[in-house]
RNA sequence: GGCCGAGUGGCGGAAUUGGUAUACGCGUUCGACUUAAAAUCGAAUGGGGAAACUCGUACGGGUUCAAGUCCCGUCUCGGCUACCA
């Protein structure tokens, strides 16, 4: 007898599925589509790892599914391959990112055929790839004609170790989220892209999104718009007036002094004479102080400027001070102090002895005008590094940006020998001499005129999240060389059906929809949100419930459990069988024998002819159990709960084990399964001379002619009672029957209080 | 500190949204096959009890004929966020 050889079958279908392409789609008009998506991975040396596969598998169950009913289904995939690795490899090895690249996306390639994924080879994507990153640069010259890529001379977060900008999305804790090290404020003039723009939008069309709420509500936060009002302060004996932010106008009665961020703009024009050594000196000291020690020391500091403003509704002189709990970044950097209703306000004042009044509330429009403020930041875009997809931008003699023409783009990557940033915070870039220089038409402002002009390039990279801001729509079209997207296939794909990942819920989540808003402006879009239903799907921890981590060398490596001889199929049903794909789970090595040991119980169902002789009567409990897990798989992945789907699948193997199997029970078999283990459900189907149209159930055999009553006293499970299902049309028959049980009677002798019957659950509950 | 999740056998997890708690898998035990083992097949498996029964979904209350599910309070764990005026 043949047994069940994983690795035999999966390298026949592999094979197959590379020279056939199976999964290449194009436009049909007449087919309703269904476009689905991984978050495209970051090709690391290490090569997939167990989560890789579980957010992979999650798509391709569902890629599968649907094109098994027939939809017109694309599954793309691409690479994430800008990033700090690769060019830290490179100043480390002198290798170039763009071979390190290209060998970690081979291997990502081979790796990822290797578990059979239903994708559409010919709709590859890279970042890095100059064709790609053409169209990343036309984008940011887009942004750059609306003003909505600006450049702003500000504090920025600085990584010393990676000796680059930062994002605050990339700040964790205090710490550059690559590298790990303490981050710190420098003064650099740098690049933004304007999201704040629509921050109106990007918050009111979360509602709408079928998205996970925990997603939405960390989108909500992240935005965090505040309404409240604006107020003028004038200062005493001073031309100058302070304006604070406050959500609470109606309290301004209450405010007893005024408080300004350390790094806020007037403050030296403020501060009094007698004041200023003490004022410059908690400067300093705040500028220099890292994001950990703000954070760890909540102890209010601060000093007295020395001067006073006018409290526009009681006329009274309150004190200015200087204090680093005000944030320079939010509002206007000031605030008026309430420290009758405010907490933070009233720590402080406590501290240092100021006054605290009842605050008498007033109108809210009386004394400032209405202004709504966000938390959100712009997004600061520049990175001093070499490995990015460069800026298209270059700067005459006197400094201004100016746009490289189109017709200049794709601005290449010049190829250099030493990757290390210099020590000015500029990137290994501008060590190219060459390349930087430029000449670019430019058109005379008084004539008219145009003539070409010699001009330096910009030598800052975009942030890869920029990169990574419109590759799903790049999926449409990916090799259009006149388009970043081609209008009619973004019409038919788009927007993405399922996007699927486990990371990134407000960075790239937001600036997708922020880059979506602003293409459907400019008319190059015809929607508003890119993703209609997101998959956030759970980590996947090492055997002993920890963050699997090469360090405490806890790693599961897919490709082993492949080679070891379970074979994809089993590492694809594993995962999907963990536990709900939205929870955290721990790898359990035992488990993924027993899931082995379902796809054995499947093959020797199909294949070992001694044991299993073909009933082709096909009996009634047959097909009440095949409509039933029919019904149950597909309603089951419909909702995502793959766990259960395979569950079902299970019961039904045993099922078949138990009754005998019918060759209709076998091809609704490996049709079920194929999401899951396509190769093996690929070699059953092939035997069984049959498609793979995913099966429908008949509602006829879900209906049975007997029921079971579950007959309950008190609340207590007393008795089941088998009796036609007809019999459950009338309540007093039931009653009647239930009342005339031997075991029921027992309980019952005494008399009845009252009887509930409840139909849809084949229930009745008796009250003695 | 704030917001959001979660807590069910020895373990991972099911449970039609108020209606038979513990599906499915792992582990364990027993049996069949085998000289033997592995593999495979079959059976049992929440605690107590000989049994009838009884106790059981983190803990304490409540609503209900009926609560893992709803309400109030408490504890524990996880995630996000962290002086956002």
């Amino acid at each position: 007898m043949k047994r069940y050889n994983p690795l035999e079958i999966e390298e026949k279908w592999q094979q197959k599925w590379e020279k056939n392409k199976p999964y290449k789609v194009e436009i049909r008009p007449s087919v309703p589509k269904m476009f689905l998506a991984e978050m495209f991975p970051y090709p690391s040396g290490a090569g997939l790892h167990v989560g890789h596969v579980r957010n992979f598998t999650i798509v391709d169950v569902l890629t599968r599914f649907y094109e098994q009913q027939r939809l017109n289904v694309m599954r793309p995939f691409g690479y994430d391959t800008f990033g700090l690795p690769a060019e830290n490899y490179a100043i480390k090895t002198g290798t170039a990112p763009q071979e390190v690249t290209k060998i970690n996306i081979a291997n990502f390639r081979k790796q990822a055929k290797r578990l059979g994924y239903a994708i559409d080879w010919d709709r590859e994507i890279n970042t890095s790839d100059p064709e790609y990153y053409k169209w990343t640069q036309w984008c940011f010259l887009q942004l750059f004609r609306k003003g909505l890529a600006y450049q702003k001379e500000s504090y920025q977060w600085w990584c010393p170790v990676d000796q680059t900008v930062l994002a605050n999305e990339q700040v964790e804790n205090g710490h550059c989220w690559r590298c790990g090290h303490e981050v710190e404020k420098k003064k650099m003039k740098q690049w933004f892209f304007k999201i704040t723009e629509y921050a109106d939008e990007l918050l009111e069309d979360i509602d709408a999104l079928d998205w996970p709420e925990k997603i939405k509500t960390m989108q909500r936060n992240w935005i965090g718009r505040s309404v409240g009002a604006e107020i003028d302060f004038k200062v005493k004996d001073s031309a100058h007036s302070i304006t604070v932010f406050t959500t609470r106008p109606d309290t301004i009665k209450g405010a007893t002094f005024l408080v300004v961020a350390p790094e806020y703009s007037k403050l030296d024009y403020i501060v009094s004479d007698n004041a200023k050594e003490a004022v410059m000196k908690y400067r300093a000291d705040a500028l220099k102080k890292s994001e950990i020690e703000r954070q760890e020391n909540k102890e209010k500091t601060g000093v007295f400027t020395g001067a006073y403003a006018i409290n526009p509704a009681t006329k009274e002189e309150i004190p200015i001070w200087v204090a680093d709990y005000v944030l320079a970044g939010y509002g206007t950097g000031a605030i008026m102090a309430v420290p009758y209703n405010d907490e933070r306000d009233r720590e402080f004042a406590e501290k240092f002895n100021l006054p605290i009044v009842e605050t008498e509330i007033v109108d809210r429009d009386l004394y400032g005008t209405p202004k709504t403020t966000y938390r959100m930041r712009d997004w600061l875009i520049s990175r001093q590094r070499y490995w990015g997809c460069p800026i298209p931008i270059a700067y005459d003699k006197d400094g201004n940006p100016h746009a490289i023409p189109e017709e200049q783009l794709p601005v290449m990557l010049p190829e250099i020998e030493d990757y290390k940033p210099d020590k000015t915070g500029r990137s290994a870039l501008a060590k190219a001499k060459d390349w930087l220089k430029v000449s670019i038409p430019v058109k005379d402002s008084k004539t008219g005129e145009i003539h070409m002009e010699e001009m330096t390039r910009e030598t800052d990279t975009l942030d890869g999240y920029a990169c990574s801001s419109w590759y799903l729509w790049r999926y449409a079209s990916p090799h259009d060389t006149e388009h970043a997207w081609n209008p009619e296939a973004i019409s038919y794909w788009e927007p993405v059906d399922y996007y699927c990942g486990g990371d990134h819920a407000v960075a790239h989540l937001l600036y997708v929809r922020f880059w979506c808003k602003f293409f459907a402006d400019e008319g190059y879009l015809p929607f508003r949100e890119p993703i209609k239903k997101l998959l956030y799907n759970g980590y996947i921890n090492a055997p002993d419930g920890k963050k699997m981590s090469k360090s405490k060398g806890n790693v599961i490596d897919p490709l082993d459990v492949i080679n070891d001889g379970y074979g994809a199929d089993t590492l694809r049903v594993y995962e999907m069988f963990i536990g709900p794909y939205d929870m955290d789970a721990a790898w359990d090595t035992r488990s993924v024998g027993g899931v082995y040991r379902f796809l054995n119980r499947c093959y020797n169902l199909c294949f070992d002819d001694d044991m299993f002789v073909l009933n082709d009567g096909d009996s009634d409990k047959n097909a009440i159990v095949r409509n039933k897990t029919i019904k149950k798989v597909t309603e089951d992945i419909h909702k995502c709960n793959f766990n259960t789907a395979v569950a079902a699948l299970m019961e039904y193997v045993n099922e078949l084990y138990k009754e005998g199997v019918t060759s209709d029970d076998l091809t609704a078999l490996a049709k079920l399964l194929k999401p899951f283990a396509p190769h093996l459900a690929s070699e059953m189907l092939e035997k069984l001379d049959s498609d793979d149209e995913w099966p429908k159930w008949d509602d006829k055999y879900l209906a049975t002619d007997t029921v079971e009553l579950v007959v309950q006293v008190n609340g207590k499970l007393r008795a089941r009672i088998t009796i036609d299902k007809q019999k459950l049309n009338d309540e007093a028959t039931v009653i009647e029957i239930v009342k005339t049980n031997d075991k029921v009677a027992e309980y019952i002798k005494d008399g009845i209080k009252k009887t509930i019957f409840v139909k849809k659950a084949n229930l009745v509950n008796i009250v003695v």
